[in-house]
Order: structure tokens, then C-alpha cells, then sequence
DNA sequence: CCTACCGATCGGTAGG
DNA sequence: CCTACCGATCGGTAGG
């Protein structure tokens, strides 16, 4: 009794839903387990095959790491980047900002650990093209603070250390946020993004 | 009938300076590897040793995380305990708490990043021991933010949540603090208390 | 006898 | 998508 052909023996254009269950499942597993804790075969597992069969889809491990960065990253900065181009003057701008990052480190809790805690593992090159990308959404934060100030509505301090302090509270998320939790991401955001434009905004009294 | 004890590898007999000197080591090694992607050969090696020299010291690599942990944890409370202490109203031990959480991210950033990144390592039972040290630090923070808000000092707002943000700042510090890079850790603690208490203080007007 | 340390190798598992 | 493997390296330990 001859067995019947694998039905899918493609070695061109991936399915997108594929690629995207890959990279899903490795971002549970690297977050739960670390990137250097984690095995192939638990990235595999998570997908129902084995291992060497996750390796038809995916040339190094490394590789899933670097596409979580880039995803995070890349969804990141394309949500900020509307607040950023809006016409709403700088504190608004920063109450948005922060509370979207707050909203994403809900939404995307997995990834953001991945994409904070295990970059070590990331060669050179496609570090500093993280880098870079992340650089520029900092650069983003720096410059609505930095209009805050130059308009009067913020207390002068170098932009870059109000921003790591800014962005430090939502980033910070990701170690202790919990879906479900008592909180929503949003209600966090929301109060994460009072303290810091109290602690920035310059006020009459 | 008694017999010579043949001598154990034992913490308590084991010199000091040894002990310090090979924690010291494993506090660098993981922190620019990883717990995970760091071997005991290099830890070995960090120590100029080679690695059955230092399982004659180490029981198992993971001893070594738990006492990096334990390190840390226990000497942050030391030191807040003595703020927290004070006779300071809640607005100076708040200013006091993030100079100091600062301040000893500057001081020990290699352990802090074990610390704050490399946990999932450990076993289920100690990693409950230096949550329950840790919770007991939160604690003391939030501990005096509530105080702010019950003596009218600071504006109504969850202790647990103000606490996140407070600390977010110093914690996340590990990941971008440069040792003689453009400002020194003091002077970042003080902007981030400033930013933190003008974020939460009630001030006239 | 002790310590500190060595070269060699154990059972398993990593990425491939 | 599988079984069957590889060179290397892992954490940990043997005897001397």
C-alpha cells in the first residue's frame, strides 16, 4: 500500500499564515523560557511538529529572534508615528505616547519582553538595525519633550533622560503587567501618563 | 565512635574572599551572556581557573544565580531600610528612595541586570525567596507614597501603581546607564526624583 | 593528610 | 512532516 504524497511539498512562497504561527509561537516560548532557555524543540512543540520539521520553514534560530525584534519594533513605531505627525500640542502628544506604549506592552506582552530581555543573542548587524529603529522611536519622545520645553509647557531637562524616565514606566510593564489583572493596560496608561506629564508640565502657581 | 570529618566543600568554611571573588565573577559573565548563554567555562575563565577547579567552590551553576540574587536584593533593602527609617516626611524619603535606587543601579549594574533580567532560571522555591525580598522592598515604597497621599503631600493614586512608575525609572536604568558616560548615576537620580515628585506632589496653585 | 587544581570524560542536548 | 543522525558543546564529575 503506497502512502500518499505529502500534499505540500513547497519550497516557494511561504504562506503568510505559516511564517506568522512560527513567529507567534517562538514569542511564547523565548518569553517564557528566555531565547537561550528555550530549544528548537520547544518552539516546535508549541507548533504540534518536531523539530526538524520547523526547520524546513526557518533557517536559524536566530532568526526567529531577529523577526520578533523587527515586528516589535516596526508596529512600534508605526502606531507612534501618527501621534507623532498629529497637530495636538506637545503634552498631548506625550500623553499619547505614553499611553501607547502602555496599551502595547498589554497587547503585545510576550513580544516586548522578547524585544527588552533578549537581544544578547542577536548578531552585530541586525542589533544595530534594531538599534537604529529603536533610536528613532526615542528620538520621537525626545523631540515632543523637547517642543514641550522650547514652548514653555515643560520644565527644562535634557530630553534624553526625560524620555528613558518616561518611557521607563511602560516599559517597565512588561515585567509585572498581567492581563486580567486587576487593571487594564489602558487604566495604567492612563495614570503612568499623569505622572509623567505632572512631572513635566510646567504649571501656573 | 568519631571520626575525622573529611572536609566538605562547605559555604561556611570556604574563605570569603574566594566566595566574593567567584560571584563577582559569575555577576559578569551572566550579565553580558545571559544566565543561559553563559557557560561555567567562562565563568572559569573570568576567574583564570578552569572549570572542575570551580565546581570544586560551586555546587551547581544555579547556586551561583541564587547568590547574585540574594546579593542584590539584600543589600537594596539594607540600604532603603535606613531611609525608610527616617524621621523624613514621605516627599524626602520618595526624593531619597530613587536617588538611592539610582544610585545603586550606577553602582552595581552587572548585578542588576542578573537581577532584574536573568530569574527564570531559577528554581520555583528560591525564586519565591527573592520575590518575597523583593515584594518586601516594593512594600517600603509604597509604603511611603501612601503616606504622601494619606498626609495630603501627594495626589491620590494607587501606592502599587505610583510605586511601578517610581521605580521604573532606576530599574530601567540598567538597560541604557553608561559608567563615565555624560552624566554619573547621581545625577540622573536627581532628575528622576524631580520628575517622580513633581509627578506626584500636590503643590499649591 | 590537606588544599587547590588538572586532563579527561561522563550522560544529555544544543543547533543543524 | 518524519526518523535518524552529525560535530560541538553543555553542566557536572571521575580519578589522581
Amino acid at each position: 500500500m503506497p502512502k500518499t504524497q505529502p500534499s505540500r511539498p513547497t519550497t516557494t512562497g511561504e504562506p503568510q499564515a505559516v511564517r506568522a504561527d512560527i513567529i507567534a509561537a517562538a514569542t511564547k516560548v523565548f518569553s517564557e523560557l528566555g531565547y537561550h532557555g528555550a530549544s528548537m524543540t520547544d518552539v516546535a512543540s508549541e507548533l504540534g511538529m518536531r523539530k526538524p520539521s520547523l526547520y524546513h520553514h526557518v533557517r536559524r534560530k536566530e532568526d526567529l529572534l531577529f523577526a520578533i525584534h523587527e515586528q516589535m519594533v516596526d508596529e512600534l513605531i508605526a502606531e507612534t508615528m501618527v501621534v507623532f505627525s498629529s497637530s495636538k500640542p506637545p503634552s498631548e502628544k506625550l500623553r499619547d505616547i505614553v499611553r501607547g506604549a502602555m496599551d502595547f506592552v498589554g497587547r503585545h506582552q510576550d513580544g516586548v519582553t522578547v524585544f527588552l530581555a533578549e537581544h544578547r543573542a542577536l548578531s552585530g548587524e541586525r542589533w544595530s538595525e534594531i538599534v537604529l529603529k529603536r533610536d528613532f522611536y526615542e528620538r520621537m519622545v525626545q523631540g515632543v519633550i523637547n517642543d514641550g520645553t522650547r514652548s514653555g509647557a515643560f520644565v527644562d531637562m535634557p530630553p534624553k533622560i526625560a524620555a528613558k524616565a518616561v518611557l521607563a514606566m511602560a516599559n517597565w510593564g512588561y515585567t509585572w503587567f498581567q492581563t486580567g489583572g486587576e487593571m487594564g493596560a489602558d487604566e495604567i496608561g492612563d495614570m503612568f501618563a499623569e505622572i509623567a506629564l505632572r512631572g513635566l508640565e510646567v504649571r501656573p502657581g
